[in-house]
DNA sequence: GTCTATACTGAGATAGAC
DNA sequence: GTCTATCTCAGTATAGAC
């Protein structure tokens, strides 16, 4: 076979998407896409590896397209800084773009339900993260670096929830992620993050 | 030994906690707790329900704790409906004592961050999640039922994130989640509750 | 009722022939 | 580049000792 190694990769993204990243053996993979168990290991040397690749395949041109988005909110803002929901609105909205195959928002939710999207996106977005966090910070620019950064993480948190929903079998999950999902998270996180913390808040939890 | 099964379940809590569900194999618990390996089967059947009870063993006082406080506000609200900010301290507040042991909140970090509380949330607290359901409808009595549960599925997210960076080595994790992180998150998703949607937004994110 | 010893099946990984 | 054969280790199941 002249093209094994997208072979692979097809297969692969169809059933982690399918069944999730630790339930698919790669005796599953080799079967369906009719190839050799070694191919896998000569071609991408890992299970993990294979799955970084399926991964990136299809979140560099999300990733590209929140640059470019932020670059076109900065543009319009200058000399300012962004507001905080357009920053969101970037960061989120282009995620919930499927138009490579209906599969999609199925495979990255399964991901981050596996817990496996923080350790991707360290070895892979560290720079794109790091571009909306200094954004992030002109837009905020009086509140303390560590508060801010935990409430990137719990927005961070908040999208990677709503993208595991879909495919778990949740009693109260009600309707599959969309647009509309999309631009009301963008509008909890925006009000999330400027909400003000009483920081020196005290309570008896402890009994 | 005579308590063949604590053994194995403080064992498997501590391990569970320092290396992740997954990554821990039940013969490097018998080997750490001196029993043998069919002792797991015979007491708790498989890795999954060991999992389960040591998770339950953990998160039982909690679940005790947050309808305690819920039953608090109430009364003190009385005859009206609790506002968002108590019934999410309520919620949130009771996870961050570590009364027990201080790898608590590794440990539910580790099973949020692979995904595997859902599953046992479905399975053991659907009670205390329908009581919780319930209070956040009566305090947003005008917000749509599928707008609030998405709602509620953000703060789960946030929280479970929260959780999650503590054991994860993540290049943008500030510090360890404490109370002070905690009160911010019940103050980030409060205000997300009280965000107004705005339904009709669209944009072209397609290009 | 509890626990030990052992075997079974399937996983990911690898060496080496072609 | 590809494939066969094999290795190690995982979770699981069972028979039987105490």
């Amino acid at each position: 076979m002249i093209d094994t190694k997208s072979k692979i990769l097809d297969t692969a993204e169809s059933l982690f998407g399918k069944c999730g990243y630790a339930a698919t053996s790669l005796r599953h993979i080799i079967s369906e896409a009719g190839v050799n168990l070694a191919a896998i290991h000569y071609h991408f040397g890992s299970k993990q590896d294979l799955l970084d690749q399926v991964i990136l395949r299809k979140v560099r041109p999300i990733n590209k397209r929140r640059l470019e988005l932020l670059d076109q909110f900065e543009a319009e803002a200058a000399p300012g800084p962004v507001c905080i929901e357009k920053i969101l609105e970037a960061f989120i909205m282009p995620v919930m773009l499927s138009d490579r195959s209906p599969e999609f928002l199925k495979l990255m939710g399964r991901i981050h339900a596996e817990g496996l999207m923080p350790e991707i996106a360290r070895r892979h977005f560290h720079l794109m993260m790091e571009r909306f966090f200094t954004a992030i910070r002109q837009a905020m620019p009086e509140m303390p670096q560590e508060e801010l950064e935990w409430n990137v993480h719990f927005t961070l948190g908040a999208m990677a929830h709503m993208l595991s929903v879909q495919p778990v079998v949740f009693a109260e999950s009600p309707s599959k992620p969309s647009f509309k999902v999309a631009w009301q998270l963008v509008a909890f996180a925006s009000s999330g993050f400027r909400a003000a913390t009483d920081p020196e808040k005290e309570i008896e939890v402890n009994r």
